[in-house]
DNA sequence: ACAAAATGTAAAGTTTTATATACTTTTGTA
DNA sequence: TACAAAAGTATATAAAACTTTACATTTTGT
């Protein structure tokens, strides 16, 4: 299950740091997602998408 | 944050045991998830959407 | 090259997801 | 009405998300 979070954050040249107080999450949280740590529940998936303007799907592609 | 889960689980004529095998968690994980007991992680949510043939934000609704 | 900013890493602790089991209530139907 | 299947409820446990703090390494701008 990889993400495009990181290509996002730079299309919207923003900074872990940015992105987790925009998300309301912490900066772990982003740096874990953008690594593969783990798997983020629905609703900070949707946050995310949503503040990119992307889908989901889009965001998190889960290979079958 | 509210789901369309058993809407989408009735159209497609399904118990929570069924659905449930077919997407491998617990029955109980259906139950909770359709009670809004808790909020899936973002791989489960989307395995449901394309069980359903439905986008993760159809399916999934977070109120701002 | 230097300093500052950004990212990476790591560990401990809390909260929440998810499982398993078991029992009760509801619902459909014979 | 009686039975079976499905859904609801409860509790205990395991696993994973997420936070906080702290420090090391890399990147970036000057």
């Amino acid at each position: 299950m990889k993400n495009l979070v990181k290509v996002e954050r730079a299309r919207h040249n923003l900074t872990q740091a940015e992105l987790a107080k925009e998300i309301n999450v912490s900066r772990q949280t982003i740096h874990a997602i953008e690594k593969n740590k783990f798997n983020p529940s629905v609703t900070l998936a949707i946050r995310m998408a949503r503040f990119f303007k992307v889908t989901v799907e889009y965001l998190f592609d889960i290979e079958e």
